[in-house]
DNA sequence: ACTAACATGTAATCTGTTACATGATTGA
DNA sequence: TCAATCATGTAACAGATTACATGTTAGT
């Protein structure tokens, strides 16, 4: 995210960080203790390069820009999107809102199709020893709205995945 | 997760393993060390009693088993459900998992009450200023479909949510 | 005068991940 | 005999959270 947000222009880290929990932090603030020193290993590594600004009557603030490097090592997290990147949902959400930065239409219909092979698999939260429970065999309401609600999240984001992916080969020439 | 599942009878770590896998695991696993830890902790604390199954042939296994000092525990977790396990869907799915545990019906509804709260603030992930984007606004096609499957998903929970908290007391009168 | 927002940082603690380590049982 | 599954554990490392700590600027 910080590596996203930078690619767009250099910040203040103050400001990064309001960006980075309006992305993210509808679920889970991220504070002050997570981002400061996340900032810090990313220059410390070498993704990142500070300008301070002294000089101004303000508390040192500085501005964050992003490397030749930390560019590189960006797109290369994004193409190689996979593993939790992929799966989780809120994950995903990070890697999608950043993923135009790939200037590869191929690579980036790539992580899409990941997600959809991830989403294409049934989900399966409750079990009778190893077979998957359907919602009506399910009695707890609770557990049922758990099920209800993932389904319709999941079909949502296929409909939204699959418009994305666009037409199959067959179908286009069907529609033409 | 641990206290959930052992209030619905003693496990082996082995199968609540599995088990914690098949509720959460979908989106990302839970690895041994991070179980095993926990369960060792829980069982520090009070929260669980464990019955060595020595003589058997296999390796030593445990019988976990919750006690009364754990079961309370986890009716104090689900009944001041808030924060993260209510804003984070992922958690808030955990706590729905083990809501029927909670013997008071008002105290679930007030769980329940407390997502609708939430996810009654219209999402908004990316901002003009101060401005929330609408998804009309949002030119970026991947941040588009981000906003639309968020909505997707919030407004089906919601739809479940409120058929769960069911009529209003007025409507009930109009009902009967 | 006070509060909110701006702006950054450290330390203690806890928790999670990965990798390693061990060994039994069951079925192909 | 080989692989998969059962069954549990530790150690090193990385990362997150909380709490503490500091100070400015702008508006009420």
């Amino acid at each position: 995210m910080i590596l996203g947000f930078l690619a767009e222009g250099p910040l203040h880290g103050y400001e990064l960080r309001r960006r980075m929990n309006r992305l993210h932090g509808y679920a889970r603030a991220i504070s002050d203790g997570t981002i400061y020193p996340a900032i810090n290993r990313l220059i410390a590594s070498g993704a990142l390069l500070q300008t301070l600004e002294t000089g101004r009557g303000a508390t040192t603030r500085r501005t964050l820009h992003l490397t030749e490097r930390g560019h590189e090592q960006l797109l290369q997290r994004l193409r190689a999107a996979s593993g939790h990147d992929i799966t989780d949902g809120a994950r995903f959400f990070i890697v999608l809102a950043f993923l135009s930065l790939l200037p590869d239409d191929f690579e980036r219909r790539a992580v899409l199709q990941r997600r959809l092979d991830f989403l294409d698999q049934p989900v399966g939260f409750f079990f009778d020893a190893d077979r998957p429970l359907r919602a009506a065999e399910i009695t707890d309401p609770y557990r049922q709205g758990i099920l209800v609600t993932a389904r319709a999240a999941r079909r949502a984001e296929l409909t939204w995945l699959r418009d994305q992916l666009g037409p199959t080969s067959r179908s286009v020439r069907e529609q033409t």
